[in-house]
DNA sequence: CGGGCGTTATTTGTATACAATAACGACGCG
DNA sequence: CGCGTCGTTATTGTATACAAATAACGCCCG
């Protein structure tokens, strides 16, 4: 149970040299993306919300340049956390810089966010397929809990979306743990993310919600059964239908060859 | 013809009012990764190749604490540009935070190896398919060109790994551009960038080696018959045997209950 | 009227000083 | 002897001043 730590050495090139032979403060393997972190405390961390919160208000559209200085000016902090918030922002595409390190608000085109889902459903019918593996019992559990609330927040009139779209994130991101694939987390993060900009406009069905609510049924019942194959097949219609539902209030479908013209 | 550029109209809260109906700067769509940057002038790319240099020199061990002091002093420059390449890092999984912000070395387990190769399999044989439908005759004979050029390294004795290790991450490249999905190029450099660590104690046998370029002509002939199926194929196959060759120089694997409990 | 060129002003990049946080070591108490 | 507590030191985080880069503007010339 103990542990192995890796004992470290500062070979503390210029400063004073001094050698530990008592383990350190923590010794993380491979760390992997402070997900739970609830460090929200720091001025880089309290920037990055503000300005992600910012980008989601639809203040600003997309395409449009925005400085430094004026983040730090709507975050009330140096423009050195700033820039490091800002950084998160580009990794997740909301934000973009030119080639002359201008920073643009990311205008996502519709091809973009086929492939963006394209990517998610790769990865996610993947990390269902472990799950699937790997799942305790109590984790099945949990799955079904968050979606009976899921169900509830349709279930009210009018259906309470935010409580939908926070039971819909709990519910992938506890298949996404069972995983225990930390890369393959950390790669998913950065792709769910960054869609959630476009929801500002988006208008959620009835039927859409409830077909969403069907399809995580039956990931627990794909789960519950230890069925890898169709706990995969599942997420893939799961979220391929999610693609479509999401692009009829986008444009129509561009060709490569269009594309590529871009 | 003309893209669609979109005007921008800088709201200037605090500062002065300003309206520009011309066309700003350069106007990105989705930036993506600055793949072929040339900008290396700057003080934290410096910073940022001189720290991975120091990494895979093999100076400093695996799971070793580091300061963003000692990384100014190494590199020259201030903290604030090792800070910015020290994100990059932690980014490419070349070094990792602790909890409590302390820095290290990351130290790949062979689980994580095995994680690694394993998402990079799934999304570069995704690449693979998506190249065979697109590749232009140009990039096909850039591809045979390129493992010409890697057949030449290994026909050396010894052979020359290193334009092995060059010629090869071009192929790879190259497939990846003709993908045409920016996002799956961010992800895969992301995957690829990190082993090279371990490369340092890598010893390549002239087998392996041949394989290599076996499996690379294979890979142009599937994609001269645009036959995305085979490619496919042929890239999972390369990469699921590059692990096992990597794996043999590191330990044994071990169980997911085992992992688990690290 | 339009297009190139130098100047100015805006914006990003870097250095440095200082503040906040966390680890270490010593001391004191049970 | 173990273990919590507190002061010290090491390390990261933030603010600010300044330097470098580059886009905007006015000017001149064709």
């Amino acid at each position: 149970m103990a542990r192995q730590v890796c004992f470290y050495h500062r070979t503390d090139l210029p400063g004073k040299a001094r050698v530990s032979t008592r383990k350190p403060y923590d010794t993380p393997r491979l760390p992997l993306p402070d997900h739970d972190r609830s460090g929200m405390s720091r001025a880089s961390d309290q920037a990055y919300a503000k300005i992600r919160a910012y980008l989601l208000s639809g203040e600003v559209r997309a395409g449009e340049q925005l400085t430094e200085e004026q983040l730090s000016q709507i975050t009330g902090v140096s423009r050195t956390p700033v820039r490091e918030a800002v950084r998160r922002l580009e990794d997740e595409l909301l934000l973009v810089r030119s080639d002359t390190k201008r920073l643009f608000v990311a205008d996502w085109s519709r091809d973009d966010i086929e492939e963006m889902f394209t990517l998610r459903q790769m990865l996610e019918c993947h990390a269902a397929e472990r799950a699937a593996q790997r799942l305790t019992r109590e984790q099945v559990g949990a799955l079904e809990s968050v979606n009976r609330s899921l169900k509830a927040a349709i279930d009210q009139s009018p259906p309470d979306v935010s409580r939908f779209l926070e039971a819909n994130r709990t519910f992938h991101e506890v298949i996404i743990d069972a995983a225990h694939s930390p890369r393959l987390a950390q790669l998913l993060a950065k792709l769910v993310e960054a869609p959630v900009v476009l929801r500002t406009a988006r208008t959620y069905s009835p039927e859409d919600l409830r077909q969403s609510a069907r399809d995580h049924d039956e990931l627990v019942a794909a789960f519950a059964a230890r069925d890898a194959d169709w706990a995969r097949a599942v997420m893939g219609s799961h979220l391929r239908r999610a693609f479509h539902t999401f692009a009829k209030t986008v444009g129509p479908a561009t060709s490569d060859a269009e594309a590529r013209e871009r």
